[in-house]
DNA sequence: CTATATTGGTCAACATGGCTGACGTAAAAC
DNA sequence: GTTTTACGTCAGCCATGTTGACCAATATAG
């Protein structure tokens, strides 16, 4: 830690790379998701409210329990914000087809407007950074953004890719 | 949105390929976060402490105003988690010997002990996804890292690298 | 030397968003 | 007909962010 003299000249770089990393996450993260954080704020929302639509708008008719399983919280957490949502007109349910018990969700107009207005300023900080890099740098990024995956998350990834709600 | 109709294929799959960019960050930091919260709720400490902790650490006899810059939290909030760690015995401070209204914070050895834990423990997880990824990836990742960084968030990480706490 | 600015802390109050536990209801499945 | 599932609700707790007000010690500029 405090041992400067450097036992191996890779040894310590790793380190460092490894802290650069780290670092790079928090700082990229809080910027990342700082943006569509004041805008929220705006509507009396919060990133929990993003997060359900977010992936409701690209899971349109996904059911309570799927949503629950994507964004590993309690259903009383969900709840709390789906309820805020549907109250202010941003997301609607109807019952499904086959099994009457479950609640599909969608965004409604608004709803889907306010996604779309958060998506396109991520999307644009996205595009900016990766246009920057260069489409080889996004391909490492995403690789190595997989790899730091649970691999559980990972097995959710691959399965909701194939899964459609419509 | 619902428009499946493809306006050109570079098109669509750009939407995609930022859609994937955004879900990633939000899995990958949910699961880089976790294993460190897990031993953190063990000694009753959040995220927050752990902030602290690592960049306490990382820039020794650092002030809580350069903390606080680092963070971008309000000087409330970090009161409160610094006022923690010190009366758990994982922080001490000392008055700056210049200007003795500064609070020079340090890690104790238990701190050390902490920080240690959570660093390596998250540290492991980026070896792997490095390894993993490769070298070319890892430069890539942090390139596409860096772009999504606020421009001010860029200049304070620089300047930190030049500044030396000790 | 005095006035002001800086560094840091404190108290109070509030919101968000996690959590647990308990309990209820409707519908599916056996 | 009983059990399981999908979903909801109420109550309360905790961590962590916020504002606003106010205070003390010290540095610095006039």
């Amino acid at each position: 830690m405090a041992d400067v003299k450097p036992i191996g000249k890779a040894l310590f770089l790793r380190e460092e790379e490894l802290r650069r990393g780290i670092e790079l996450m928090f700082f990229a993260y809080r910027d990342f998701t700082g943006e569509a954080d004041s805008i929220l704020a705006e509507q009396n929302m919060g990133r929990a409210h993003h997060r359900a639509i977010y992936f409701i708008g690209c899971n349109p008719g996904i059911t309570v329990s799927d949503l629950l399983t994507i964004l590993c919280i309690t259903k009383q957490s969900l709840s709390r914000v789906l309820s805020g949502l549907m109250q202010d007109g941003y997301v609607t349910q109807k019952p499904g087809a086959t099994d009457r018990r479950q609640r599909l969700l969608y965004l409604t107009e608004t709803g889907i407007v306010l996604e779309s207005r958060l998506t396109s300023l991520q999307g644009r900080r996205f595009a900016a950074a990766y246009r920057e890099a260069g489409v080889d740098a996004v391909d490492g990024f995403q690789r190595v953004l997989r790899g730091l995956l649970d691999s559980d998350t990972i097995d959710q990834i691959d399965q909701q890719d194939q899964t459609s709600y419509i």
